[in-house]
RNA sequence: GUGAGCGUAGCUCAGUUGGUAGAGCCCCGGAUUGUGAUUCCGGUCGUCGUGGGUUCGAGUCCCAUCGUUCACCCCA
């Protein structure tokens, strides 16, 4: 017996029995990016080391130990994508989209990270993320929320399901003198804080304010608040933002302890979060904010950029907390053929493949039955399918079939061929 | 990378102080001789994750290992 190989840790099948959901969520995630004016963009799950390095930030977790990398064999050193916004940015400057234009681009598809999967995390997600380019002021920012809040809605999801949270890094400025500001504070307290926090102290101190370490979160209480080093720019765009929100109705909540894994961050931030159990130790769905500078660290023209990504998992785990997403059944009708002798009952069959490819013309689901066998084992397979009527073909009546409801206690009835697309359509 | 829990049929799970492996669902056949789903009867389904140890005897106890889940870390 050959060995029976399983997928790769952290890296899930979706099987049929739970792919309604998804069809669903990716419908809403696609039609509610079109209703905004954003046009879709595709790019390879596979992308050079350095332009995540670069981008992300080489001291962040998520390139210091997450990234899945190799070298191909013509020695290039290429990386699985951890997320897309690298990539996405990557794209528009190879090809020339921010040049003297503003762009409204998403994208969906699967992204890799390699830590212990848990729930509400895996190796291998899926993201579905919305970027503006070219808009400097607020109101770009507030829309790119408004996607967000959209997304929620069209899925039905309560309000009391996912709220939003914001916060201000401040312009690069602003960011150092920040910066410096909690590393003196943080130095003042090193005792008190934990491994972590203490190697973040060099490398990304705004991360520290992040911690769940019940001792750091007791320094990070006490820790000094960005609003005061904010320049004026920041905090009327800050402001701007936070009116926006206001009067398009958005609640949200203004917590300065709010910051960013990647570094390319800058100015606004915002995240929706869940305190729902079905995500587990995971409260974040869709996380995001402004990039000011990453276009022109990447080659690029300097170019203003906002954008959030959602995790899509976790989102089908909120829209399955309500609905379970009621598939459509696999299909409308289901067709089987009688006959008594071999011969009768290959014509009926291929009287079955007709009315079937008839049926499908006229715009329903029709399994045809395949492997023979007793009407009555084929019945009951109609009845299996889920399909709400049962056609059955016999040879010995040319120009009829015969049709019955499967979903009551209908009887079977023998009408014309040319009445069963009507017919269906009634039944259905 | 760290910690804890769990691995018994395709699925969900029982299995007593160590004594020949169980149930429900699913699937197949029949009652019903050409009409499904309800009912009744019968049937198939296992390297008890793997390897070693203790024992007359291990699903059960011990060790190792692999897998998996949850949590830490990190993030969507």
């Amino acid at each position: 017996m050959p060995q029976r190989l399983q997928a790769v840790r952290g890296m899930n099948d979706l099987l049929p029995e739970q792919i309604g959901v998804w069809h669903r969520v990716e419908a809403v995630l696609r039609e509610t990016a079109w209703g905004y004016g954003y046009q879709e963009i595709r790019t390879p799950v596979v992308e050079k080391t350095e332009l995540f390095t670069q981008s992300i930030g080489d001291q962040s977790d998520i390139v210091q130990k997450e990234m899945y990398t190799f070298t191909d064999s013509g020695d290039e050193h290429l990386a699985l994508r951890p997320e897309a916004t690298a990539s996405t940015v990557r794209a528009c400057n190879q090809h020339g989209l921010l040049h003297n234009q503003q762009r409204r681009l998403w994208y969906m598809g699967p992204m890799f990270r390699r830590e212990r999967p848990q729930k509400g995390r895996y190796r291998q997600f899926h993201q579905f993320g919305i970027e503006a380019f070219g808009w400097h002021g607020p109101d770009i920012d507030a829309e790119v929320i408004r996607v967000g809040a959209g997304i929620w809605r069209r899925l039905g999801l309560a309000d009391g399901d996912v709220h939003l949270q914001i916060n201000t890094l401040g312009s690069p400025q602003t960011g150092a003198a920040y910066r410096r500001a909690l590393q003196d504070y943080f130095s003042a307290h090193r005792q008190h804080l934990d491994s972590d926090s203490l190697r973040r102290l060099t490398t990304n101190p705004l991360r520290i304010l992040d911690s769940k370490v019940a001792a750091t979160r007791k320094v990070v209480i006490g820790a000094p608040d960005i609003l005061p080093f904010l320049d004026d720019a920041s905090r009327a765009h800050f402001d701007g933002l936070c009116e926006s929100l206001r009067r398009s109705g958005i609640e949200y909540a203004v917590n300065p302890r709010l910051v960013r894994g990647l570094d390319y961050y800058t100015g606004a931030v915002f995240e929706w979060m869940t305190d729902s159990e079905r995500l587990g130790a995971q409260n974040a769905v869709c996380a995001g904010g402004r990039y000011d500078l990453l276009v022109e660290n990447r080659g690029g023209k300097p170019t203003p950029a906002v954008g959030f990504a959602i995790g899509i998992e976790r989102l089908v785990e909120l829209v399955r907390a309500r609905d379970n997403g009621d598939a459509r059944s696999i299909t409308d009708v289901y067709v089987v053929s009688a006959g008594d002798s071999s011969q009768v009952q290959a014509q009926a069959q291929a009287e079955a493949v007709a009315v079937s490819e008839t049926l499908r013309h006229a715009g329903f689901a029709v399994t045809t039955h395949c492997g023979g066998g007793k009407l009555k084992n084929q019945m009951r397979r109609a009845d299996l399918s889920g399909a709400r009527i049962a056609v059955i073909t016999d040879s010995a009546s040319a120009g009829t079939v015969r049709v019955k409801p499967l979903r009551d206690d209908g009887e079977s009835s023998e009408i014309s061929a040319d009445a069963l697309v009507d017919w269906c359509q009634k039944h259905i």
